[in-house]
DNA sequence: CGCTAGCTTGACATTCTTCAACCGGAGTGG
DNA sequence: CCACTCCGGTTGAAGAATGTCAAGCTAGCG
């Protein structure tokens, strides 16, 4: 583990800032430190779908390719922490503690990516809406140790834009179902990025989700 | 390695027949020898979306969870190799090798799985049959080792119905879409089930996806 | 003070779903 | 042997959800 000080160093990103272009190669993974950025996949057209959303210790790159897949955007300032991948990767072949952390954390990735294709697949607008919400405002709070009581409020760390290209949408639909959800009581706002939820259960009731299985862990 | 050999088993399903129901306590591991499962999340209201699609290989099971989070079914005649959870995951911890190689098949599932997140948000019908068709015939060809020349020809392991939930979609807009391709040359049709693509090229050009650079590695 | 970026809202167009009818082949039981 | 039925699939017509285009709003900033 004390190797490990010994290989990285840190970079840091503006917001807006691409941090890598799919099919670049790049001779270094890392982990995040501070910020948001995004994984995205752009058709020909311009159409984009969002494919990852990269929080505090979330982990980019792998270990044995050169290249990157998808495009890697800063999307508020981002401080990574970063590691050559040739000696990177020799730990990881002789410290098998660590492959099987990043096992397990790639595996928890698989499993939301699959909750985030039920989203995109089956639900609708207002559905899709509601379940970013739950997710951010789960990932936020945990992220400060606190519980998802009743009463929580957080910042949205995405655009409208960026919302749309998470969930598959328009902005004009994400802004349309963001103001329904607001009349509706189930959410306020507080300027435009700053979400209140009154009753968090209500929330979840609009995701579609098998209702009450949340026991909220 | 030839541990591994002392703690596994095979256990066979008939097509159709559920493997095990998201929920339920597993205690083996298994890795896919013959037939197509398939993972899927079903919503309340019996909406239901494909998550994973297994064919030979393929890996079936977390090592450190006691409880699979999706529906696993077969959908042809199935044959698992299965290993014991426990003994599984000791060998995981004391070959590196093997918790290595499960982490590159991991990160590629995870590849996979973003490409089909794109293919869920921004594709329309069409271009989802055709991105369906596409990865069908890789796998295929693949597996027999083949090359993806000009002509192909497979079988489709799914129903319309399986490829709707593959897709998001309705097994009607499925049907129609398939038609439409039928009708404009790109695939024929021997049966239901057997597709035949005259030009492989052609069906890549309804991907949606950057024309050319599917070098089809 | 006016501009721009991000956002909201409206009217209209399009795509996909929904509901319904129908088709054909493979079993199945009388 | 022949109707019958069931399953998977196809096709049509109508409706709903979302996308598209366009206008306008607000806050922050040069």
């Amino acid at each position: 583990m004390a190797h490990l000080n010994g290989i990285k160093f840190y970079k840091s990103y503006k917001a807006g800032e691409p941090i890598v272009w799919a099919g670049d190669e790049v001779d270094f993974v890392a982990s995040v430190v501070g910020g948001v950025a995004t994984l995205t996949q752009t058709m020909e057209d311009g159409r984009r779908q969002m494919v990852g959303l990269l929080l505090a210790s979330d982990f980019i790159g792998r270990p044995n390719r050169e290249t990157v897949a998808y495009d890697v955007t800063a999307i508020s300032d981002v401080t990574l922490c970063c590691f050559r991948r040739k000696p990177f990767h020799e730990m990881l072949v002789k410290t098998p503690h660590i492959s099987q952390r990043l096992l397990e954390m790639t595996l928890d990735e698989l499993d939301a990516a699959r909750e985030w294709m039920l989203i995109l697949g089956r639900k609708t607008a207002r559905e899709k809406i509601a379940s970013f919400l739950s997710i951010i405002a789960r990932r936020e709070t945990i992220a400060e140790g606190g519980d998802v009581g009743t009463n929580v409020a957080f910042e949205l760390p995405l655009t409208r834009e960026a919302m749309a290209d998470y969930l598959g949408l328009t902005l004009e639909t994400v802004s349309r179902q963001m103001s329904s959800l607001k009349r509706d009581g189930v959410i306020q706002l507080e300027g435009k990025r700053r979400v209140v939820v009154p009753d968090f259960n209500s929330l979840l009731n609009e995701t579609g989700d098998d209702s009450d299985g949340g026991v909220l862990v």
